[in-house]
DNA sequence: GCAACTGTTTGCGGTACGTCAAAGTCAGTC
DNA sequence: GACTGACTTTGACGTACCGCAAACAGTTGC
């Protein structure tokens, strides 16, 4: 019946293509898991989901590894999509810019994340821009490469279906809340959820990397009113503000104001 | 390279499933065509592109044909996805509600569009409510049936990585524009939108046939102030406004508006 | 140490837009 | 035709939020 996901790997993964050179590359298990764990390896990725080690091996060797230093620019709008790109490590920042000039981050990509494979089979061109917002290390391919690949292994279709499936869930559901809510909710549910997404233990709590600035870009607000909102949250012992980070001290305080 | 698309029909489509009883079903060639054609077939929807007419004639066996009457509910939020359902002719209105009551619209179904197979491969329960607009016929598959005939034929995941896609890029430019730009220049391009896709020519001009309601949940804004655009862009010339429809009489203006 | 820079806070208007109320308009039904 | 109900318009009013400005606070570099 199935002649792609059930199929045996022909040399028992005794071949030594099966334990290759990519075992070392760090991608998070989960893009759900909130516990932030690192260390796991791109065989966990989504996008390898169902994909044998002796397969995904060969799939690898097509791509190669490209490191992103903080503020780097990964692609910009605008750009025809000349590569697909397999994030392994880092933070990526998805930004559209609006006709007056001001942008929106559509969403942040993290370890796992294929980055805009929408944009490539769809207008073949990027629709957004991404930047490195940390350090970043990412699996790239050359386009034309990826499509071969991809037409030969089907279960990354699959794979992609439910990696796109997931980013248009959540941008439905913030769509949603910045059309039919008010900005606090929006923030303080946007900081729940980036507490699970991208929050990482620093001395003993989990720190959210953003400035007031981005938070209100993700929020669909200004600076002004992120900041506003984190002071009165912090005089009610909600949150605890510093430069450019937040951290959550009562969670249910916060999901509380997002009802 | 390629066993999936460059496969030849086994029986030269002299067999006669290739010209199969679904072919009238009418739906919209491309979902991006604005000249609102009818008439064209099921092989020419965008999830069977690439696919022979002797396998989407089997595809389709697989499925039946379902009827909903306008108002009908074709799915509700928060169900599990029991069905894909490829819609064949009229429009869907597809909707999320927040926890205060009001509810967004995410898109319109077209002719062509599969709706919510993002849910079925993600969280498996339905993350919106479809409601049929007008008259709607859609093939109907039981979710297990869909997995294994898009497992045997995994074109269908490539067409539904471009349809998702598709969508993902729409709604990437709403969000966008609902968190950093005033409701004008919403209101006029969601409408420049609108004609493409669901306008129709009605005695000569071209008909978007949406309620102020249903304007105002589609750009993040109220019915009131929707009204209070269209009847100062009537007195200017720009639209024409009757009961549940506007007609745009000047494109280039709106266009203008929306910068 | 100082300077320069970037991010943050807070105050003070201003306004775009939401909210409510009441009247007006159109379509369907008996 | 009159009646009903859904949709629309328009006014008056309030406010949530934006935008600017000025001061403040960390960070980096010398």
């Amino acid at each position: 019946m199935n002649t792609v996901m059930a199929r045996a790997c022909p040399e028992q993964c005794a071949n030594p293509c099966c334990s290759s050179a990519f075992k070392n590359l760090t991608v998070a298990a989960s893009r759900k898991n909130a516990d932030n764990q690192r260390g796991t390896l791109v065989e966990n990725c989504p996008l390898f989901s169902g994909v044998l080690p002796c397969e995904y091996a060969g799939i690898c060797a097509t791509a190669r590894v490209k490191e992103f230093a903080r503020g780097e620019m990964l692609y910009m709008e605008g750009q025809t999509v000349r590569q697909v790109m397999l994030l392994t490590s880092g933070i990526v920042k998805i930004t559209q810019l609006g006709p007056t000039g001001t942008e929106a981050i559509l969403r942040l990509g993290v370890p796992g994340d294929v980055l805009d494979s929408a944009s490539l089979f769809a207008t073949g061109s990027h629709c957004a821009t991404a930047q490195a917002f940390r350090l970043c290390h990412a699996l790239v391919w050359d386009a034309p490469d990826f499509k071969v690949v991809v037409e030969r292994f089907p279960v990354l279709y699959r794979n992609m279906v439910r990696i796109l499936g997931d980013h248009l869930l959540q941008l439905e559901e913030r769509f949603r809340e910045v059309a039919t809510e008010r900005v606090g909710p929006r923030v303080a549910r946007q900081l729940v959820r980036l507490q699970a997404q991208i929050g990482r233990q620093v001395n003993g709590v989990i720190e959210i990397g953003l400035s007031r600035h981005e938070l209100a870009q993700m929020t669909g607000t200004t600076l002004f009113t992120v900041s506003r909102l984190l002071s009165a949250w912090e005089a009610r012992g909600m949150v605890s503000n510093r430069r450019e980070s937040v951290t959550i001290c009562d969670i249910e305080s916060l999901m509380a104001i997002s009802e």
